[in-house]
DNA sequence: CCAAAAGTGTTAGGAGTACACCCATGG
DNA sequence: CCATGGGTGTACTCCTAACACTTTTGG
């Protein structure tokens, strides 16, 4: 029996949330899209397995990656039977538009309101993702990944707004952040658009006493 | 590379959170407990592997599974390399202590709160079913997986305690649970105690209605 | 001076928590 | 009649949601 791990990589764009999609250049499902994936090696574990796919996919290291589930359904790959460990990875804004795949020259990131037909049983896979990202969007810093070391107010809420799908109340998303008092406030601005904004980072420190409390980010 | 499912199975016994360790019989681990589990079959799915391996060793089907993580570290297995996806399955009260396992005289129902040590990486696995499980509680159905299908509100929040290991305020638990309208007083009491109890059945096309809401189980 | 995004407080309603006593039954 | 678990309500606090105008800049 094999086994392969599959990544979901989500990164933001232009306020809208996108995933990393591979054209396949042999069958099956030539020409259609995929998420990036490949076999487990023999001494290899799956972590870092997934770690290894994402680099090769991405060029990135040391980014947000965790397990989401297997799927194993006889039949969900044509060439034999392959057992695949999900994961979905999260890429910085500013990190991500570098797609320098080394075997996925074909490789596009796709807002995830309009993706093509996939291959396998990849949009399930997808959908599973997308969930997980949404629920963890609500008791986990995964918010912050997305973004930039430093980010004005309006950029986290573009994130939250583009993931959960729905306009959110600025007064009320601005309060909620400064009673968590997880962010610190920079001397910096960001210039170039209108008026100027406050650029703030997330302090990792600071949520380690939150979390065990039951304390989240309540959009 | 070979794939096994192994199957966390919880249940309430006295008030107490259980699960089921099988001893092994031979090397490795011999003499130390481990999860249920066995192998994929070539044609089967990781689900329906699981479901099989739940009725072997206790006879029952048509309870609630679900799938957990999967584990594949490269000496996990000392026989080899073998990635387990891991299950958790709740057995209700009133089905559990029939623990006849085919292959597995020696299996046994053991209080989490006081567990042997465990064959391979099964410690980290059952962790995380715990873990898993805790979280589940607050915004699902699990808890009314563990108990007959009348049950007094009595018993309902012990299971609620013996999973999250802490004592609940009695009017506050049965105000909230008014308050989610999701369970249905029958006419029939328990007898045998005391002061008889009623009976309630957990209406799940109630529940339907809540959770799309995010509404929940705050306890 | 106009367009566009940044920034800022109050109020009213709902949910959570803490807390103590009477009731029905079996022995 | 007594021991045991079943059953019930209130007051206070805190969190949540709804809601509109002023400020700062670039063009």
């Amino acid at each position: 029996m094999q086994v392969t791990v599959d990544i979901v990589i989500f990164t933001i764009q232009a306020g809208e949330l996108k995933v990393l999609l591979v054209e396949r250049g042999i069958p099956p499902f030539q020409g259609q899209f995929a998420i990036p994936g490949g076999f487990v090696l023999e001494d290899e574990g799956l972590d870092a397995a997934a770690r290894r796919e994402l680099k090769d996919e991405t060029g990135v290291a040391d980014v947000f990656l965790e397990q989401l589930y297997s799927f194993g359904d006889p039949g969900r790959d044509p060439r034999g039977r392959v057992v695949t460990v999900a994961y979905f990875a999260l890429i910085s804004a500013d990190r991500s538009p570098l797609v320098a795949g080394s075997d996925a020259a074909a490789a596009r990131w796709w807002p995830v309101r309009e993706l093509p037909e996939l291959a396998f049983d990849h949009r399930k896979i997808l959908d599973c993702a997308l969930e997980r990202l949404r629920n963890k969007l609500e008791y986990t810093t995964v918010g912050f990944q997305l973004l930039p070391a430093r980010f004005t107010l309006s950029e986290l809420q573009q994130v939250y707004e583009a993931i959960l799908n729905k306009k959110l109340d600025k007064r009320n998303f601005r309060r909620k952040l400064g009673l968590l008092k997880v962010l610190r406030p920079t001397r910096e601005l960001r210039r170039g658009g209108r008026r100027p904004a406050r650029l703030y980072e997330f302090v990792a420190a600071r949520f380690e006493r939150l979390k065990d409390k039951g304390i989240l980010f309540p959009f």
